[in-house]
DNA sequence: TTGTAAGCGTTATCAC
DNA sequence: GTGATAACGCTTACAA
């Protein structure tokens, strides 16, 4: 029932365009690919012939013959199956493909396999694809940073070495772990923790460092604070040391939703109310923001839009455009009930 | 740091093999290629020539001679950011990946972009891969199943429509659904109820079918069903109704664990145990299972391995090698403590 | 501005 | 079995 219904004739060529709009191959690949000037007589005619014989220009023929692939490639980390069921990846996965579908580039995902990493690397350097994007996580911990050598590259959030001299995207941790932080002293509180991140990648280090220049300009303590490592437990744990301190505390900036979720359970378990003897604020605006009770008051973490400005400024490296290398995406307070 | 540090020398080609080789081009694509026949001393000669330069075919090449792409599409569903946050569908594609990975064949996405599903036909139709992956969660329902008339197609679960004319590989949902009804009875159950799920999908039918065999089988009632969408709320509403009924009942199996969890809810707001009092069933062995308390017993879904086969299935069909048109994997029954 | 023609790196069809 | 040689469909100097 499809538009395909009896065709069996043959793929049109360049060639059947130019017949059909008796000019010659050259000025049919000038308009194809929009080429700065060409008569837009000739350029209209040609493009009728295009939509009547509804020609599509060949892949593989015209990157053997310009040399562009017009592919890039989305490195998938090591651990491919808990990396794919990681909601941020996905999301991220989400705004490289939308932003894609906008442009002439395909998508194609290499997992650099863990049988041999060498192949992986052979099929990048070979020619094979214009760039490429390397996701992970929170982490900027990747073998990978050496690739923007030779091929344009680009990460997910800035990498723990050689960030000088790679082109990444991140989301502003610093400015977003702030401004939860002022949320929570405009709230009146005055014995602000910190639930921080490991200190060994870049997010860890960035939100604990907007927590502290917000109290700090506050003319606050910044002496409460524990180290987590991003999990739920972590978070449990981090909490349980915090009060057991015996120090006031009457709020709780946590560096991911999920251990703010942690330090929810020992709150409660402690017989204390969030807000009311607590305030919590978390980071991301995950899963677990809405779910936790009660909601969860955090800062969004724009993932998707995180994926999409990467494969921008990837295609824009590739066509040779001038780029900044590092992009920082804004956060945003999402105010919910727990402070 | 790397292995092509002061590499500016250009990418080897066929020629510069062949010329190293001291044979044709023709022979050296030979023995790239695996033929048939090739002097085996001609043949390791050119090997080692392959190695010392180092060469990589070129795909573009490769592929305009040939007119094969070696590649493979992953069609992502229309609602791209659902579908790729769901678990299912990331799991799937992990099978894939790791499959394809033993072969030649790349992997890449495309999204059926909401804005033009008609760029999507082109770019399939359009001789730019050799086969499609399609995955649409538990419904069969897409808008894709024509495309095997035009391109070597595979499905992830029997199509609604059209399933007679194509490949796809499924979960035995009937045979999983009566092993877990199974297991009621075993365990002594008498008074066995299902929530099943949409009766339009599939899933729904066949684990359905499953449970009402084995009930049959073993002489006893089929009349406590109802019916659910898969949804955790879906699940409390069927569970409720099947309570109100007022007839004995000592066991339910649901079709998936999100509606287990929901019946989860309802059986304990009734004040009563699990299992003791009624014990339970889910089918999935998803995230719930095992977060759920008491941890539940349920089927386990194959789905990693339902991605590697897609795969398999999908590269047998591309290199013209007969291939069945269904496959079938089997479940497992994972038994935890709520039956 | 437009056309001519020489590749791009393989595979495939032939003779040898 | 092996080697010329013609495609494959497009881009891109270079000429006109």
């Amino acid at each position: 029932m499809s538009a395909e219904s009896g065709a069996d004739r043959p793929t049109p060529t360049l060639e059947m365009v130019a017949a059909l709009a008796g000019v010659s191959r050259a000025t049919v690949s000038r308009v194809v690919n929009g080429a700065p000037s060409v008569d837009p007589h000739l350029a209209s005619s040609v493009e009728k012939a295009v939509q009547t014989l509804n020609y599509v220009p060949n892949r593989a023929a015209r990157t053997l013959a310009s040399r562009r692939t017009y592919t890039v490639t989305l490195l998938v980390p090591e651990s491919t199956s808990k990396v794919f069921a990681d909601p941020f990846f996905a999301t991220v996965v989400e705004g490289v493909a939308r932003y894609l579908n906008t442009t002439d580039y395909m998508l194609n995902m290499v997992t650099s396999s863990e049988a041999n990493p060498e192949k992986t690397r052979r099929y990048l350097l070979g020619g094979n694809v214009d760039g490429v994007l390397v996701v992970s996580h929170h982490s900027g911990d990747h073998s990978w940073t050496q690739l923007n050598a030779s091929l344009p590259t680009v990460f997910a959030g800035r990498p723990l070495v050689n960030a000088a001299n790679s082109y990444f995207v991140e989301v502003d941790n610093e400015e977003g772990a702030s401004a939860a932080t002022s949320r929570l002293i405009e709230g009146g509180r005055r014995h602000i923790a910190t639930i921080a991140g490991p200190q060994d990648m870049p997010p860890g280090v960035d939100r604990l460092q907007g927590w502290r220049s917000a109290l700090l300009d506050a003319g606050l303590s910044d002496s409460l604070a524990e180290t987590g490592d991003f999990t739920v437990v972590s978070g449990a744990v981090a909490m349980r040391r915090l009060l057991d301190r015996g120090q006031p505390l009457d709020a709780v900036f946590a560096a991911n939703d999920q251990m703010a979720a942690g330090a929810y359970s020992v709150i409660k378990e402690r017989g204390l109310r969030i807000p009311e003897d607590i305030a919590v604020v978390g980071f991301d605006d995950d899963l677990y923001a809405t779910s936790l009770s009660p909601a969860l008051t955090t800062i969004h973490h724009p993932i998707a839009a995180l994926g999409e400005k990467m494969a921008e400024l990837l295609v824009e490296l590739i066509e040779g455009r001038a780029a900044e290398r590092i992009h920082r995406l804004p956060t945003s307070l999402v105010v919910r009930d727990s402070a």
